[in-house]
DNA sequence: GAAAATAGTGCAACCGATTGCATTTTTTTT
DNA sequence: AAAAAAAATGCAATCGGTTGCACTATTTTC
């Protein structure tokens, strides 16, 4: 009872006293065939329990309709919310997604984006791992023509479509509020400034200390988004005289752990120290105080992303001349920084 | 300089005046071939920039060395874990992995089942979402002899292997910390009691009140595992008279919420309400006070889900008599539900 | 009513790797 | 040095769907 043979197509030609081209063609709908010889085929097939062969088709096609999604960690709201994006545009496209993660590690991204080039994906999104700045793991797809966005974690100066939020503007603002809540001495704690995102939100950092005539701290560098990171973070903020009066955190996870362990040196929040993070994360919501952070519209970057993909896939024009999307991005208060209760 | 053609076996053996069936087994290491005749083989597909084609290889050998992974959500900590395991293990026994996931829709979760058998995976593993309790659609999987494991949401009468924790044991442990920390009045909250998981937990939570002569209390239901549906389960809790002094959460997230929303009423944990999650979660350690909680070991249940699922494929017989695995889990003790300082 | 246009189907060659079996080459045995 | 055994390679069919082109049947046009 397991073991059954497969149905092919040409058990239904069989049946039906047709040739595999007028089942092939009725499968797909080719409005060539009888509208009647359609209906036929297609209940015949369901009758006879036929399963689509992929390869075959793919192999013939020489196109998979799958998309491959490279990101660099699968453990955060934003990356999921991305992916629930990607997914709505191109379930309604017809595409497939293969979706593979780096776990940071640059190794590990080569290997994926080499898995998923070698599974012929007709296009790839992809986010890149902390230090990742050589992308010669890339350069396969764009030698052989198949298209890469990239979005969130992007190489400015790579030549490929890009959908990001202005991380600039981003960190200016959550700055310039902390200023405006009345802080002198603020520390920036964000991930290896080696990464665009990090980048820019350390110059919008700077920028705005400028522009309010306020002077740079030495930055905290974390080397990952775990626990850990984040409490050696906190730790280095605390050991610091005098201690800050403000800090500008470029991820909630890492911003929750550094509020409980200023907690627990009985450092108050944000009396002593505003905190502001970044993406929204849920955990914004759930420490105490909630944290002001910066809203990061996953679900629309990836509704962008994937849109822009198939564009460049079915060669849209109007595609394929944009360069980088970006998506509106803002401020969200919370009590982590509110020093002056404006109620 | 895109579109170049891509280079097939046949390529290599015309320029090595070889056969492409000694190029096929040449670079599937088949001992049959010379050694030398091998390297060359070797080196030249490198050198000629030769990349595998997998569609051509599935069609021929019916076997797509892919496993198909279908989960509830990604977007927790505890699923990630097991992606993980998963693809330690998969990776390993060269088999990839194709990830869909459910958002707790029967809908979405018969779509996947059939999308992934229709990609002709090797096998898959799933954890059910909510609601299901009718498992038709893994039925082509079954009557095609293709093995599916089930990890943590299991349906249990269905004849598949199973990898799971004892939940019927969390439950009791949990239940039985809090009646020892002295609560009197314990409300469990939980999910949907049609899925295993919750019903096991329910039954260890009653049977605990049980033994100790407590009274079971009315169970709070929650409708998904967002912030809102936690919101409304604190709420509930909150209207009781009198109200309870200790909760069992089902999920560190809703625990985390309603924490939050208990501190929100004045209500001090553990002092009037003290609670007890499950999962381990970040977010158990980010709220405050940290949860106490079960560990349920995400990487373990992957790794032995894939593991069992391998064996299935494989028909390795130690595996396939194996119907059930229970791995370990434990409680872990925090401060929300620590009344009893035992310091 | 014949010619032309249109609709509906079929033929057969792909796509590229795999593999049972046959054949050739090399090595070992006697 | 011939026979036997072992090692290495090749032949050719196969997996199942797709598609350019050819062909037949039906409609439309004049």
């Amino acid at each position: 009872m397991k073991e059954k043979k497969e149905i092919t197509i040409y058990d239904i030609a069989q049946k039906l006293n047709l040739s595999s081209a007028t089942i092939s063609r009725a499968l797909n709908d080719n409005p060539a065939i009888n509208k009647d010889t359609r209906k036929r085929v297609q209940s015949t097939a369901k009758e006879l329990g036929y399963r689509h062969n992929a390869f075959a088709s793919s192999l013939r096609k020489q196109a998979t309709h799958t998309i491959g999604v490279l990101v660099h960690e699968l453990n955060s709201n934003f990356i999921t919310s991305v992916l629930a994006g990607i997914e709505k545009v191109t379930t309604a496209a017809g595409f497939d997604i293969l979706i593979a993660h780096s776990s940071e590690s640059i190794e590990k991204e080569t290997a994926n984006a080499s898995n998923l080039y070698h599974k012929r994906v007709d296009g790839l999104i992809a986010s890149l791992s902390f230090e990742t700045t050589n992308l010669d793991h890339f350069k396969p797809y764009i030698n052989k023509g198949i298209p890469v966005v990239f979005f969130d974690r992007v190489e400015e100066n790579f030549d490929s479509p890009k959908v990001i939020i202005d991380n600039y503007k981003a960190g200016y603002q959550a700055t310039q509020h902390l200023i405006e809540q009345g802080c002198k001495k603020i520390v920036l704690v964000t991930a290896s400034l080696k990464r665009n995102v990090y980048f820019q939100r350390h110059r919008g950092y700077k920028d705005a200390l400028y522009d309010n005539s306020l002077k740079e701290e030495k930055v905290v560098t974390i080397k990952g988004l775990n626990e850990q990171s984040g409490r050696e973070a906190a730790l280095q903020v605390i050991k610091m005289k005098p201690l800050p009066d403000g800090i500008f955190v470029t991820n909630d996870f890492t911003a929750a752990v550094c509020i409980q362990t200023f907690k627990e040196y009985g450092i108050r929040i944000p009396e002593d120290i505003a905190v502001v993070g970044f993406n929204n994360d849920v955990v914004s919501k759930i420490v105490e105080p909630q944290l002001t952070t910066i809203n990061y519209p996953g679900m629309e970057i990836g509704e962008n992303a994937a849109r822009s993909l198939i564009g460049h896939i079915k060669g849209d024009l109007n595609m394929t001349q944009i360069q980088t999307i970006i998506v509106k991005s803002e401020l969200i208060i919370r009590d982590s920084s509110l020093k002056k209760k404006t109620k």
